[in-house]
DNA sequence: TCCTGTTGCTACTATTTCAGTAGCAAAAGA
DNA sequence: TCTTTTGCTACTGAAATAGTAGCAACAGGA
């Protein structure tokens, strides 16, 4: 059987079993393409194709299963159009505007 | 030469050619432990060995290459008394914390 | 000085995750 | 009907991570 393992908030996940909700949401963003997948739907709903494509060729299967985190995450849902962020999701995505921010600090006192 | 290939904003990294900041540092946080090192060092600076204990009793191998990704990345820092937040590190972990507040706002949406 | 414990790692193997390619069934046009 | 697009699944190889062992350097204490 498939051992889903979606982080969840009240439960143990990869690496912490206090069951905070700030665990899951470390561990479900340290799975790779979770961030980069949240960003590329922060504008308009994207087909699997076009998300795929998006990424730079993410692997179908890899680009599949994140898709079921973020579905059972209840971050993004499948619609007619394609793949779009929920409440949820573009609530999350806004917080990250702010990385974005930072980010760009960053690389200016890197330089 | 190593192939370290540590994120770097202004340069190309795993799954991005744009050398966008936000992609730099999609990919340094895509990594796993990255953001729980970060967590964990939000208060008193920890050893190696309080750092492993803290993430769970993460490999030694792994944190040491974790360590050395956040210390080019320039967010931690190794003192006297163990690793520690830089300057940058510390501005991250505050937005961070928008981050853990948005947790909470999840766990009770997922209910 | 010798012994003991702590610290910061490195080395190695096993397991899991991710990458890359191929291809197929269902739906949508033309 | 024929072709294209879409959303996947299957498979294989490469890379990242887990898990365990252990060592050199240093700090006490006896």
């Amino acid at each position: 059987m498939a051992k889903a393992k979606i982080p969840t908030p009240g439960k143990p996940v990869r690496g912490s079993q206090s069951g905070k909700p700030v665990m899951a949401l470390i561990d479900l963003m340290g799975r790779r393409w979770i961030l980069r997948i949240l960003w590329e739907l922060r504008g308009d709903p994207l087909t699997f194709r076009a998300l795929q494509e998006a990424c730079g060729g993410i692997s179908p299967s890899v680009l599949n299963g994140r898709l079921s985190d973020l579905r059972e995450a209840s971050l993004i849902e499948a619609t007619g159009d394609g793949y779009k962020l929920t409440a949820m999701g573009r609530d999350l995505g806004k917080e990250f505007e702010a990385l974005t921010h930072w980010a760009e600090k960053w690389a200016k006192t890197l330089k």
